[in-house]
DNA sequence: AATGAATGAGGTTTCATTCAT
DNA sequence: AATGAATGAAACCTCATTCAT
């Protein structure tokens, strides 16, 4: 992104741009037709269309529409997976508030899975599960096992500080998660339906509730 | 149709009786393939073969791909609200034993959810709720709505009875499917690989200690 | 057709009536579908459904569809063709209004050959001439050839008479016809839109003035 | 673009040049095969096999059976319309050999009319009226209409050189090919059979005959 | 590197026909 | 005699992929 005047550099590197440029546009384009209508009705056309290219080219690119769909998902989902690590930066670390950081902090997570781009990669992966196992695998390990793992440092943290009562901080972090967004994706037909801010704020606080009640030290 | 044997009726009887049979072989054999290969890529052939009927005879039946998809979707969707319907018999409604008694019933409920099928038909109902948005209302109405209510139901008995200290029921059921089961379709990809016993019950009983922790009258 | 009391006749015969009128039934509702939508395109389910009965039963009658049409095709040519014969006996004899009486039988033939179900019959004689040349000549035997035959005797009559000069009337008949009615279909699209009478009347009438001019005595 | 040798010129032209010639080969292929089953019972794979392509190639050039029908027959109307309107170059415009000049341009005619593609297009035509209307209406406009103008102005010039005593040229050229083709088509069975130069001709001669007596000034 | 053209394989669906009742 | 159910064959059309330019 740094670069002096590309025109300067020597062919290779500004052609390589080019075909770096081609690339990001393929993928985007083919997650946008992937959402859509899934990925066995995906055709091949279409994504070329959507892209701008000539359907050769994404092979030349990426190989097969098989190829092309794992890279979709993966770098979609580690996308996804740095801007909910990003959310976690205003974790509390003390007492003030306490309440009402850890709902802004949840309501912040809730928009990043609520995302109109991380729920069609999540319905993606749903569908899918049965035919790519390793994206599965994939995107766990880059995405939720990490986050996951984050949340449950932060959520030591607290209990460090005598502000919870914790036993086991990964299965608590799973807990807040559960409580703050499971029922969310019924409620908008997992994702495909907006849902009014008013009561996702509710879902959400009363889930830090809960999450309060049960683990607050008393 | 009026009772008796039906073997000793004439014709038309055991004839209805065949074309049935043959019906719920096909719906079964649907369900099947569709959950193996997803909705696009399940062939109708493929259906047939498995049913063990000619391809023409599903045409018959169902009248198309879209409709046998439709049928398979609503009749597993009511078949499994059944059966955890029926689990929620044994929710205490009593002090004795309430955490021993919640677990039992949590893990009968995560069995209903972990059943082979009941997992299958949720990943196509995740895959295909942009194509068949329908399909999500039906299966919704006719299932996790009701399981719902009636949960809620059991759970206001227990406040009532001065053993929870709940505010909104509804939102508790929620929060108590969310907590005892929200953290298995991860751990089983899923619910395409098995899990140990020892596992999901561990999650069972953590999710039933923290919805205690939160909700028991103290 | 001038029967006693069906009911009192022995089982056969009425049983054998009600075999006659179901086969009468499939004949005229396969020419309603045939000449909508073509013979390939006629499905034998949509032919038992416009006749009200079972599909077999079609086969028990009439074999197989190509037969069908074969009876179709046969038996509604004879009806036309003796339509068009009748016509005939108004054909003039003596001098009284030799022109108007000629306009009048053109009228009525030409009413004849532009009835719908003899514009269907003609349609799909054309279309399926190639696959069935022998209903061609079934048809053409049945019809036309025997029709050309009675006009021009007519038209010899009309001859000896002094009243035109023909040296072969068995053309003259094909060019009575050609004048009077060759234009018609195509102004029709082959019979599928209807006309004003006035048109067709004019036609006609110029038909037989050029007939006339051409042939008669001077 | 601008002439030279095509074969020597860079990729497109002569690319393009064989994108034409695949096109031409699959209409006319196209029409030999619906000549020959008809429109319904025409298999795409058929065409593709008498073309020399593959299935898809037809699709790609040509969208879908039913548009393949309709160049079919509309390319094909046009190249007979061409043909028709040649012959008409040698109508007479003077008095000598009247009957010879008029009989040789109706020979030409008749030959245009009883072209074996001609002929299959007119059967295809009358089959498939009611399936496709607009059809008609096209083959029409760009065919008969034109060609029967144009007869008339010749048949006009006639007049108004004192050869000819006509009210209406245009009815007059509906009635010159009455006289000279009607009786064709059912003696060759629609143009399914051929038909002996002499007996065309005694029909043509026989035409042209009632034709000047008719007409001839006297 | 990028593309227009072509294809083999396979998709859903319809249909004429037969069988058991 | 009449029918509901079942089927094998074949139709139209789409698509992932490759080749020549």
């Amino acid at each position: 992104m740094i670069a002096g005047d590309p025109a300067k550099r020597s062919g290779t590197p500004s052609a390589e741009r080019g075909r770096l440029d081609k690339r990001r546009a393929i993928v985007e384009a083919a997650l946008r037709v992937f959402s859509q209508v899934g990925y066995a009705q995906a055709s091949v056309d279409a994504i070329a269309a959507e892209a701008g290219v000539a359907k050769p080219t994404i092979y030349n690119h990426l190989g097969s529409k098989e190829n092309l769909f794992r890279h979709v998902m993966t770098e979609m989902a580690a996308r996804d997976n740095g801007k909910a690590l990003e959310a976690l930066e205003f974790f509390p670390t003390g007492p003030a508030d306490l309440r009402t950081s850890l709902e802004a902090v949840a309501r912040k997570l809730v928009d990043c899975y609520r995302d109109e781009q991380s729920e069609a990669v999540r319905r993606l992966l749903y569908a899918e599960v049965v035919r790519f196992p390793d994206l599965f695998d994939a995107v766990q390990a880059s995405g939720p096992d990490q986050f996951i793992e984050a949340l449950a440092g932060r959520l030591a943290r607290l209990a460090n500080a005598g502000l919870l009562s914790l036993k086991d901080p990964v299965r608590a972090a799973h807990q807040f998660i559960a409580l703050v967004y499971d029922e969310l994706p019924r409620m908008s037909a997992y994702g495909t339906r907006s849902l009014g801010q008013t009561e996702v704020d509710k879902v959400v606080a009363d889930g830090v509730d809960t999450f309060l009640r049960a683990f607050r030290m008393r």
